[in-house]
RNA sequence: GGAGAGAUGGCUGAGCGGUUGAAAGCACCGGUCUUGAAAACCGGCAAAGGGGCAACUCUUUCCUGGGUUCGAAUCCCAGUCUCUCCGCCA
């Protein structure tokens, strides 16, 4: 979230550099808003200073003037809070600032290649797509999936359940060992409010699975992505700075409702309504933030690299990027199958932005008060990398090579071939 | 599910109707001392918001939401969460 502050008092800039992200917004709006909610505090404080001398003074005669005063106080209390809730209600749906840095765009073609990383494999024979592979190997079964859950799920079976294990944990062990991360196992239901720190709403509720509890007040809902619940695990806190950069490495499943990708994707397990990944996400001083990004791209790639997968870096311009993004690089695996490069891992930095929203903030070295950065990674998706290494790993009887890295968690067996 | 206890500043923890925004300790920051560090001593140190170029100043906040009162961290009601004991189940 803005703050309000920045905002008024650079209005213009404010309203360029937004203007590249593709909203609809009517930015005036929150000035008149911001200049009525302070009028209102003003004649709100004024009644508030007069009431409490009175009290002070302890002068009986006065005490029925205190009683009218607070009536007044009640009306105008009322009346801040409409145009209060109506400011905040704008402001939390205002998109980050993109930094200088990222391209300008529409969309994701105006995405800019970064660098190009591994030997792209010939194939002698034409490569078949991953669910070919598995299904051919009767380890993927979609139609069972479907059966029992409905579309966008997936049965993954046998030696390709192991391959999927293997790959989270060789993950985990890659960023907790080498890396420098902490492993949490967290949640994976978070409340509204946490759900709003990391930014998946109020604006995208459509695509976030909600939990039915107890019809109590609070909501719960299932996490899109680890990043939520591990960002908010600093929300509401004043930390100290020696414990900044916090690193958490977690892999959980994630669940989306995929809304507004009907159609794309259908086949196979490229877009599901369920998926592992292991998500890296950092907390850093928020001077610090561009630095930790390329950091934590890198300990993503150096995924691929230990599992020999092409890949490719991209920056997103800024009608592509996430709502909470100032800054974000794509990494793309090479699929085979449909030739191209196809997201794996997206890493930004979003800045102070979720901070604000989940007030989490750090004494600086001069014991000031300031909102942390926050950074988010895909380290990387478990099912995409699954795919990325039966395509690239195939052979032309349909059997699986294991990448070296993996046989230690499949016990070193070299391949998975059909039954 | 039954029976209790609790929620106060970055942390621990006093206060239980009126200079209490809140004792004390720890942590943190600055200084003295020291070759440097530690220890010791001295000083500073809550957050959010409003006004002001600034020095500064005002308001709000002691889990949340209501209520009583001229006045609430303190009293009453509701809710949330935490802990202990018992039961039940993994």
């Amino acid at each position: 979230m803005h703050n309000i502050k920045d905002i008024r008092n650079n209005f213009e800039d404010f309203k360029n550099s937004i203007k590249h992200r593709n909203i609809d917004i009517n930015l005036n709006e929150i000035i008149e808003l911001d200049k009525k909610n302070r009028n209102f505090i003003h004649d709100k404080e004024k009644l508030e200073m007069e009431k409490k001398s009175i009290s002070k003074s302890k002068d009986e005669s006065l005490f029925k003037k205190s009683k009218e005063i607070s009536i007044q106080i009640e009306e105008l209390s009322k009346k801040q809070k409409i145009i209060k809730d109506k400011l905040d209600n704008i402001l939390s749906s205002i998109p980050n600032v993109p930094l200088n840095d990222v391209p300008l765009g529409k969309d994701e073609n105006d995405n800019k290649e970064v660098v190009k990383v591994g030997k792209i494999n010939k194939f002698s024979f034409k490569p078949k797509s991953h669910y070919e592979l598995g299904e051919k190997l009767k380890m993927l079964d979609f139609d069972l999936a479907s059966k029992t859950t409905g579309s966008r799920f997936v049965f993954v079976k046998d030696k390709l359940a192991t391959l999927e294990r293997a790959i989270s944990n060789f993950m985990i062990d890659t960023h907790t060992k080498i890396n420098g991360y902490t492993e949490i196992s967290p949640p994976l239901m978070a409340t509204d409010n946490t759900m709003f720190g990391t930014g998946q709403l109020p604006k995208f509720e459509n695509d976030q699975f909600e939990i039915k509890f107890d019809d109590k007040n609070e909501r719960k809902f299932l996490i899109p992505t680890a990043e939520v619940i591990l960002t908010n695990m600093v929300k509401n806190q004043i930390l100290n700075i020696n414990s900044l950069p916090m690193r958490l490495v977690a892999s959980t499943p994630c669940f989306r409702k995929e809304a507004g990708s009907y159609g794309k994707d259908t086949k196979g397990m490229i877009r599901q309504h369920q998926f592992y990944k292991v998500e890296l996400v950092s907390i850093v001083e928020n001077n610090k933030c561009l630095d930790e990004l390329e950091r934590m791209t890198n300990c993503a790639t150096k995924i691929l690299d230990d599992l020999k997968l092409p890949y490719r870096k991209i920056i997103l311009s800024t009608g592509d990027m996430g709502f909470s993004a100032e800054k974000t690089y794509d990494i793309e695996v090479w699929l085979p199958s449909e030739e191209k490069y196809r997201e794996i891992s997206s890493c930004s930095s979003c800045g102070t932005f979720q901070a604000t929203r989940m007030k989490a903030r750090y004494k600086n070295k001069d014991n000031n008060t300031e909102f942390v950065g926050t950074l988010n990674g895909s380290g990387l998706a478990v099912g995409r990398t699954l795919i990325a290494i039966l395509e690239n790993y195939q052979t032309e009887d349909g059997s699986i090579i294991i990448p070296d890295v993996l046989k230690p968690y499949m016990g070193n067996i070299d391949k998975i071939s059909i039954n």
